[in-house]
DNA sequence: GATGAATGAGGATTCATTCAT
DNA sequence: GATGAATGAATCCTCATTCAT
């Protein structure tokens, strides 16, 4: 057996938060044992405890990792960029990528809404609370700017609600997930595009005139 | 103290229901113990045994209440009815009464997506899921109805597409809810009756010509 | 519903009764709750509550009524009468009744082994060992007496240690009924008549002689 | 304060088991809780989690050590090799050790007659009764070669029904274990060996011709 | 006489966590 | 870096028992 190695110890830390994403996403955060998580990285619990001072910390590192994996990516930054002629081409073809088998998983487990309850107070300790809502401040700062960008291109109106926007586009997605998972999912897939274009049109009523 | 008569016994039960309720769309159904539900009832756990055989029996059992509480109510059945002149008016009712504190305590809870796990076959025996199934199915012919209806009276086109509408607007609803809870409730609760009237907007494009 | 007349209570504490019997002896009276008793008898919890005041009570009533029901016949009677001719052969015509299914059910059964566990102090209260304890003097004692007979009537050896007689004699008997559970029952119960003409046989070894 | 060595851990299982025997002996397997076990092997019952599945592995475990502790030794292997001139008085020899303190109360008590239960299909599940046969079977099958060892060498009859020999002494023993927890333990005990040559004795007349 | 409701003390089991190696 | 052993708290559930009706 070969001395573990710097690189070896990286590999085991993904094969645990990638067995914990799966796990996590499939029976949810409270159903998912450390015991589960070790068998299917093939590991022992022992080894967790060495990557992840606890399981709260592995949920936190997997928020990270998926924070990355997700959101970091060259479209997104294009399509927030001044330079991008079109933000909310490029918003689509993000989010088209986004939802797939992977991303819906993820987002449609018990362990998103886990997530939620966490930011509501309901459980978790504040540090993870913290962290949470650090990443979705981020996620909405992202958002924001593309809306942004998309109103200075003339994609939508100047008058435009931003936060608004911002909001009713999370509603969209969101229920969008949810639904995927409930219904045939290969039918509504279908449709997204379409829907996106439907929201994007939706979008462009969210003004200071209509709104409260 | 508690009494013995069978009318105190139906207190019992809806109030351990209730507690239920509560805890499960607080803290989520796994984080939520019985021990939880018993205490916030004021009733020992044995009490709980007593009405219902199991966990996931009290979880059935708090299912079929709240389809009763929620969706079984004259609104609804106007908007379902034939007679009903307007009937996306009633529905848009019914929807602006159901978006309150406590249903969106509920749905918005890791309760309900527990339950979609549960639908996935992520857990919970056959019969529960079965349950979930069938109170879903009539919820969505209820939602079915009523779009028909919608159709006959001309509030909505000839040529939509039935189930794509349901569809949308479940995606909106189930969004909608879920933003409350990570958002500002407030806000957002104040668009609803507008977000409502661009959903209705919205559907009439969900025709045979323009979707898949 | 009729008055329950107290012939009917009779009726019910039979029920009772019986189901306690079948049940304690198959599945054991540990792993017998009082609601398998009672959900077999057909009553409720309760009405075994009004028969007897625990279900310790319950077994003591069944050991009396086992007592009643076994030992307590005519060919018992007969074979401990200095008018009987034959003690031996009453006995064997006793033994012969005895070990039939229902017998063998009850004396084989975890059932018994726990009243062994009872006498040994290992569980139940003072009151049910001293009520076994009686019950079981008084069954040594009829067979003392059987026995004693068939030594006047020449049957057995005058010189025979009675105690010693009972004793190997009941150890036939208690192996036996045991086998018959883990072996093939039909074989063995064959040969059960010559197995006890050898029992007897070897009894009248049992010498002050020869023992120690 | 438990050390964390392979062998250390040996000794916590061997530690187990010998608390479940000693328990599950005086107070029956129903009767000793998981708790009672780690009390008296000074350990907690997670450590029983650790080496053993369930309570019923447990069992399951004690079976297999009983087994070897009981069955596997030299004095057995000796009566049944065909080398042996005297595989009766080695027999003897073994059965006398057997009725020890030990293992008396080990045949003795409610355990036994649990496991009559759960060969019976009264409880425990298919491994269980599997386990237990295999063990029973490979028993009988050692009886078995002695008693046809003892036939090969002249100590029993040509025409010597083996099963039924097999079958009597077990009926002999049983009934002797069982009798002796009720009766005067000491008392019997003086004559055990006096029982067993009447036994031998009895065999003989186990023939063909004597039999159905 | 008997029922139905409720209690409360355990019991088996799971699991996050610790720690010696 | 990682393992295996063990802890202990929490959880679901069973069940004898009580008691108002």
């Amino acid at each position: 057996m070969p001395k573990r190695t710097y690189e070896d110890s990286l590999v085991t830390k993904q094969n645990i938060l990638n067995s914990a994403k799966r796990l996590f996403s499939r029976r949810g955060y409270e159903r998912t044992s450390l015991s589960d998580v070790a068998k299917y990285a093939g590991v022992t619990r022992g080894a967790i405890y060495w990557h992840f001072s606890s399981k709260e910390d592995l949920l936190l590192g997997l928020l990270e990792k998926l924070n990355t994996d997700l959101f970091s990516n060259d479209i997104v930054n294009e399509a927030m960029s001044p330079a991008e002629a079109d933000p909310l081409g490029k918003l689509k073809d993000f989010l088209l990528v986004l939802v797939q088998e992977d991303a819906i998983e993820f987002f449609n487990s018990t362990f998103m809404t886990m997530l939620l309850t966490i930011m509501n107070g309901g459980s978790g300790n504040d540090e993870l609370r913290e962290k949470i809502y650090a990443q979705r401040k981020r996620h909405v700062s992202n958002q924001t700017q593309i809306i942004k960008n998309a109103v200075n291109k003339g994609q939508l109106p100047k008058n435009l609600v931003i936060e608004a926007a911002v909001e009713h586009l999370e509603i969209f997605l969101i229920g969008y997930i949810h639904s995927c998972r409930v219904n045939n999912v290969d039918l509504i897939k279908k449709n997204f595009s379409y829907y996106l274009d439907l929201e994007f049109e939706l979008m462009k009523k969210l003004t200071k005139e209509t709104l409260v």
